[in-house]
DNA sequence: AGCTAAGCGAGACGGTACGTCTCGTCTTGAG
DNA sequence: CTCAAGACGAGACGTACCGTCTCGCTTAGCT
């Protein structure tokens, strides 16, 4: 983790690093969690199993962290001066990352969580925190401008906004599409308002 | 499922199919999701691996039928003479089933679903469906009497009901206590309020 | 088994026991010893399992007996008057059965034996020991007549001449042509000759 | 089989072999063919069924390689001189052979052949094959110095002399007892003179 | 320049669940 | 009492994936 962190030996490979993510993201797209089999990833990404989990403890985790990267590559945050405009902002950029087969790896790391509860942990460390962070000081500003009803929790708040794009991406009864989003949306900001 | 639905051989035996979902319940309930394996539920139930094959076509959906009868034991939809009332109730009950063990099962075949889609179908019609076709009555009663804003998808708002709910027992960031359940009700039915 | 077998009930239908040894024998035939399970027979004779096992105690049973009817419609003993044509007419016309599938039927069944001894028991008593009991006979009286070298046991003659025969059947290694059944006719028969 | 079999990956555990090997050999010793099950023998030579498909195809294949390796302990080719004695020599090894439990595991592979031909191709590549070369080269040196009667067959030959120990072995209708291997084999060498 | 520690590809290995198959028994209702 | 249909318990089969391991080779930085 240090920067200065190997003193002897091989330093590690970072194409093989890149080259597993890759792989571990084009089996998701391509074949759903089932097909990212380890023995897939390695074998795609012409690296021996050992490898793979010399730098990741299990299957999960190789898949955790792909996701990882590939909401870094997709997530911006606007400030687009209003609460009302970052919030809509935010999470019409989710679905629309859910939308597309990024969310079918999220999907897989979600179901990966009931199984490992340490990759929960990691999830909720290196993804939603991360997130959520962010939006919880938006929401702290947007109460001291008076723009929020006070006294709401914060969490609850994101919850009731992104739940219902996470329910669809996960049981696919119902499309994640632009008219959902915007009823959702105009449904919960409407009780956030203050008064 | 019809009546007269068998004219010739063996007959059967109901016992059998009773067994095999108490077994597969109580493995979930003492040992989670990975405690019910197929070895093991047939063992448990005193049945064979081929007599479980006969009935349901894979793992998951021995678990997704054993959840299915819990379901219809544990909910009751209670009739309260108000819609905040009746969806209060209703909400608060989920939630309540939520926080048991077979919250993990409900989580269990979720993730499951992500991996095998015909357990996707099957869920979306026997558990979903089910439970959201009462519900989608009883909002267009409320909605006829005035008590629902007017032209609201009925899939959206049992969406937001919901769903807050089940992100919190997947992603597990939360509990799903009851303080979250009410502040979460107040919100989202002050949205549905008409005017 | 007596002419007068039984007298309340419906009485068996000797149809149905020569639909399962046609049955039997036709799928030996076609994709030998392991497309004749008890399920194929039953269903091919448009029986019920319960019925064949009602008639033979074993899968083992059901093969012997289909095996024992084709033997009886195709052999034959003929009198040459002398004790080599006899010989040579009985093992010709073994050999002759042993190319057909019949031969894969008796190979079948001598697999079977070797798992299960009961079968092992019938098979000798209801297949060898009649075959061998005429022949023997005629080795008696070739004996008598000085056309037999004296002393010799009948089992050990009757093995020499047919145990060639039975290993090329089962081990395959090599036809059982006319050269093959003439040479070693003529090389054990000059054998037994007196003097 | 070359001796620098493997350049790449972790090399094949010897000691893994020949606990399966072993580990069958006692299964079939001690409850015979029906015991040496893919399940028994995994878990007596302490190692994973994989591993064990991972070098022979199947259950047969296993047991025929046992086998092999188990005749050539026993089975030594001994020079006594002449022709009748080299082959009383080796009629009187398989007869010893035949008579304890390995014969139940021959007579077990025999069976096995009747229903997978590739196990029959193996047994005559594997186990009759590399006997019988032995046994012309000796027939044909024995031919070149007169003993032989000229023009025979070796197959013949070598048929006339086993068959009757494979039959005795298969069918049990006799024993293989001393007295019979010795007449068999006065019989048939008779037959074999020259002149 | 050599030494040595680590990275790496290949793939064997133990473990465990999967879903399929056949056997022989049992249970109906019709005849 | 027989039969067709077919459910059932038992248990072997062969496959797949997991995570660990052991080889021999390669690639640095340290001495």
């Amino acid at each position: 983790m240090s920067p200065e962190a190997h003193k002897r030996g091989r330093p590690r490979c970072e194409h093989t690093r890149a080259n597993i993510l890759a792989a571990t993201e084009a089996l998701l797209d391509e074949g759903g969690p089932g097909a990212a089999s380890m023995d897939a990833i390695a074998h795609r990404a012409g690296v021996s199993k050992a490898t793979v989990y010399r730098w990741w403890p299990s299957r999960g985790w190789v898949v955790l962290e792909s996701l990882v990267e590939l909401m870094e590559r997709e997530s911006a945050f606007v400030d687009t001066g209003s609460l009302a405009g970052d919030l809509r902002s935010q999470v019409r950029a989710l679905a629309r990352i859910l939308r597309t087969s990024s969310g079918s790896s999220i999907a897989a790391i979600i179901a990966e969580m009931q199984t490992d509860p340490e990759i929960g942990q990691a999830f909720r460390e290196a993804f939603l925190a991360r997130r959520r962070r962010s939006a919880k000081e938006m929401l702290a500003r947007a109460e001291a401008r008076g723009e929020l009803r006070p006294g709401l929790d914060p969490e609850l708040v994101l919850d009731l906004l992104y739940a219902p794009l996470y329910l669809r991406l996960l049981l696919k009864h119902q499309p994640i599409d632009e008219a959902f989003v915007e009823q959702s949306l105009r449904l919960v900001l409407s009780g956030l308002q203050p008064d």
